[in-house]
DNA sequence: ATGCAAGTGGTTCTCAGTATCATAAACGTG
DNA sequence: CACGTTTATGATACTGAGAACCACTTGCAT
């Protein structure tokens, strides 16, 4: 992912949204809230505004190029979407995210829809729970 | 659904608390906004504060007697939790909410909590598409 | 280089929801 | 049913995430 990609999306190269794009695909956090990103960043010495990071983030999502997800914590995270669709399951202990993809939920989901007659563009399902690690305390 | 939910619930039988069950009751649209509530109440010529619709929903919350969604449109809504669980699809163009069931996506979820080692204690699946009326216009 | 369209960021604004707190209503007791 | 304690109410102030504004800066085509 790099400066081509922006382009590839109609947005001008520009520092702060090669910042942000860099910052997403180094972090070890898969889904990060923009507040989040806007902190590392000025941890990382860059000047940005959290405007800009609320911003960019929008564009981004408008481009593709990440997804928003709004877990019952209220504030959205933001994860690069690279990869494929998948579903989440978030620990409700220590707020750690975990991703699946079931083919068999996905299609069910498109026949439930069919039924009813709806022609469905998205859909979100996130599991709530305790992770292993956070069972054992 | 009458007084005695309440105090089973451990909640005094007040005015106000009264008069919103009763509105959920009685209100055609299952799936409501605090506001909307609130706005419904005052139509009805009933003197409430909104501050009491949102303390009282989120009490009646934490007393089972109804379940608060967040659906991709911001706002919180309410539901009475009389009915079993059940999933949603929700029209993108008019915003109506319908309700299913589907065993099959609720075996697999739990099948894939169980291999990724999670106590699941919830979850929410919801789609957004078109309705049939709105696919129309 | 230079001009201008597009982007930035400090700040203000909005909007859903919560906290405060003085007043009012519910309920157990006599 | 009057009383007093406890709990609830509701007007209002506050919060926090996110969007809107707008003067200033930057990227990029000529
Ligand atoms: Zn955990
Ligand atoms: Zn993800
Ligand atoms: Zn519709
Ligand atoms: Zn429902």
């Amino acid at each position: 992912m790099e400066s081509s990609d922006l382009k590839k999306a109609g947005l001008k190269v520009t520092l702060p949204r090669m910042k942000i794009l860099e910052l997403l695909e180094a972090s070890k956090v898969r889904h990060q809230s923009a507040e989040n990103i806007y902190r590392a960043l000025l941890d990382d010495g860059e000047e940005i505004g959290l405007a800009t990071v609320y911003r960019v983030l929008t564009q981004f999502e408008a481009a593709g190029l990440v997804e928003r997800h709004h877990f019952e914590s209220g504030q959205a995270v933001f994860e690069l979407s690279e990869k494929g669709h998948h579903d989440h399951i978030v620990c409700i202990a220590c707020g750690k995210v975990e991703e699946f993809f079931d083919e068999m939920i996905e299609s069910r989901q498109r026949e439930v829809a069919a039924e009813k007659g709806y022609e469905v563009t998205d859909h979100s399902l996130t599991l709530y729970g305790r992770c292993p690690d956070c069972q054992k305390k």
